[in-house]
This record gives structure tokens, C-alpha cells and sequence, in this order.
DNA sequence: ATGCAGGCGCGCA
DNA sequence: TGCGCGCCTGCA
């Protein structure tokens, strides 16, 4: 049974710039720019209207509480960009660019392994990936006429083989998924434990034991389940950015970017390599 | 068509 | 510890 929440007169929430800007791969466009994405077992359409962001859909909780938390809603993104803007103009002109940009709450397990998935990949492949990993393993949920499916849980992909995988499109991070897979169903990754970790570089020190996931993709993690604002995750367009604005152009290292990253935008350095990240993709 | 796409893991110094 | 290179695959 379809369930509606109606937010009104929020400014920070553009559809287009929430879904398209890396940190999410189950939303898709629909034919008048609005969003049919899943998250948990819920499936949300996302309608914008003037004045007006309609979620509806099926939902296994509220839904109202389940888009507040999902959608970060309750985050002040207005107070945010007022105090990133203060930094310097590069940053505050990719923040009127991505205005509408909010970092979702992403499931923990999912964004593991969608991230190891994402590694010397691109978008259109990673989430024609994600799908049929869900389509083969998860659950299904009857939406307005058409299915969509769960992104599958550590038990629901616990009989999936290397080969499997393999089948499935996922190249060479068939290993990689399989064991994160297996050592999850044996505690060996906690994923509580990681949730309830705040020491940033502790959780750092976690994740990176997980087979697949190297510095980029912990910090993807970090920035994109578990709320972890600080962190600054560099690939290809921020090297590019970074370099671009505020090296002459000079292609600097990763661990020079996240230095400079850390200095120049503080504790919300996260926020800003999103914000920068959409503007100078969207050039390309 | 051949390099590239949101890296990781390995081997070698 | 710091590099360089290979890797599945599909798409431009």
C-alpha cells in the first residue's frame, strides 16, 4: 500500500543533484524529472513540485521517517552552505551549481559493496551491476506496476559462488565481493561495530581490512553511510578539480589533495569535494 | 577501435 | 613505504 510525505519549502533538495552526483547508483529518472529509487525494502518516488518534494511509495516503516532519515532532512544544508561559501569563491561558486545537493544515509552492507564494485569502473556498468545482483538475490517489491528488488542482504548472497559473481558482470571484484560475503556471515567484518565506530582513523584501520576496498573506497563509505563529513575521498575528477584550481594545474598526489582538503575546508571538507566533484563532472 | 571508467592488490626496489 | 603494472568489462 502506497504511503505519501510532503516536505515543503525546503531550497537544499534538488532531485537532479542528489541522485546524479556519485554518491548513490538505484535511482533512475523518470519520464518528467522525477526519481524512482530503492533503499532498504523500500521503494520512493521523489516528485518536485514549486514549493512542494512529494515522496511516495512503498514503504516497510513510515515514510515520513524513513525519507527524514534517508534524506538527511533534518541536517541544516542552508547553515552548511553559508559557512563553505565563506571559504574561498571556487567553492562557492560549485555550491550555487549543486545548490540542491544533500548526502544521503545510505545502508552500511550496500554501500560496501557497491563501492568495492565501483573500483576502475564506471557509472552505467557499476549500476547495471548492482541490479542484477539484486534482481538475482534480493527481494522483490511490486511498485505502480513494475518490480524492483532489494539490495540482497550477507545471508541472501551467502550461496552465491566466485562464478556466480563472475556472471554476473563483475569481473575481477568477483574475489573481492565473495569474500567480503563470507567473512561478514562469519563476524569477521562487524558491521555494528563499524556503524557505532566514530574515531574516524579507527574506522579508516576497519574498513580497509575489507578485501576490495582501498583508501578511496573507505572514504566513500565513510562519507556516504556513515556520516563522516571530515573525510575528503579523491578520484579522478577531485585530483582533477583540486589541481586544476588551486595547483595551476599542476596534477598534485592524493595524499597532497586530502592535506590541502583538510586545511582549506575543515570538518566539512566531505561536503565540499561533493559540491566540487558535481561541478567540474558536470563540464566534462 | 583502443583507451578509459569514481582502484585495488601484488611484486619489486 | 613507495612505486608501477595488470585486471574484467562495456562503452565512447
Amino acid at each position: 500500500m502506497e504511503q505519501k510525505y510532503i516536505l515543503e519549502n525546503q531550497n537544499s533538495f534538488n532531485s537532479t543533484h542528489i541522485f546524479e552526483c556519485g554518491q548513490c547508483f538505484r535511482w533512475n529518472k523518470e519520464e518528467d524529472n522525477n526519481y524512482t529509487g530503492i533503499f532498504k525494502n523500500n521503494v520512493i518516488n521523489v516528485k518536485e513540485e514549486k514549493n512542494q518534494i512529494i515522496f511516495s511509495g512503498i514503504c516497510e516503516g513510515d515514510i515520513k521517517e524513513e525519507c527524514i532519515n534517508y534524506f538527511d532532512l533534518d541536517q541544516d544544508y542552508e547553515s552548511i552552505k553559508n559557512r563553505l561559501s565563506k571559504i574561498d569563491n571556487y567553492l562557492a561558486n560549485s555550491i550555487k551549481y549543486g545548490e540542491g545537493i544533500r548526502i544521503l544515509n545510505q545502508d552500511l552492507w550496500e554501500t560496501i559493496i557497491s563501492f568495492i564494485i565501483s573500483a576502475n569502473n564506471n557509472i552505467p556498468r557499476i549500476k547495471g551491476i548492482i541490479e542484477r545482483l539484486a534482481k538475482q538475490y534480493g527481494k522483490e517489491i511490486e511498485f505502480r506496476g513494475k518490480k524492483y528488488y532489494t539490495f540482497p542482504t550477507p545471508e541472501e548472497l551467502s550461496n552465491a559462488s566466485i562464478e556466480d559473481f563472475r556472471k554476473l558482470g563483475l569481473g575481477f571484484r568477483d574475489v573481492r565481493v565473495y569474500e567480503t560475503v563470507q567473512k561478514t556471515l562469519n563476524k569477521e567484518i562487524d558491521l555494528v561495530k563499524l556503524e557505532n565506530e566514530n574515531n574516524v582513523e579507527t574506522l579508516r584501520e576497519e574498513l580497509l581490512k575489507i578485501p576490495g576496498v582501498g583508501p578511496k573506497v573507505a572514504d566513500c563509505i565513510m562519507l556516504f553511510s556513515l556520516k563522516k563529513y571530515q573525510v575528503f575521498p579523491v578520484d579522478v575528477w577531485v585530483r582533477r578539480v583540486i589541481s586544476e584550481l588551486y595547483f595551476e594545474n599542476e596534477e598534485q598526489k592524493p595524499k597532497t589533495i586530502q592535506g590541502f582538503a583538510k586545511k582549506q575546508y575543515g570538518d566539512l571538507a566531505g561536503l565540499a569535494q561533493q559540491y566540487l566533484f558535481y561541478w567540474r563532472r558536470d563540464l566534462a
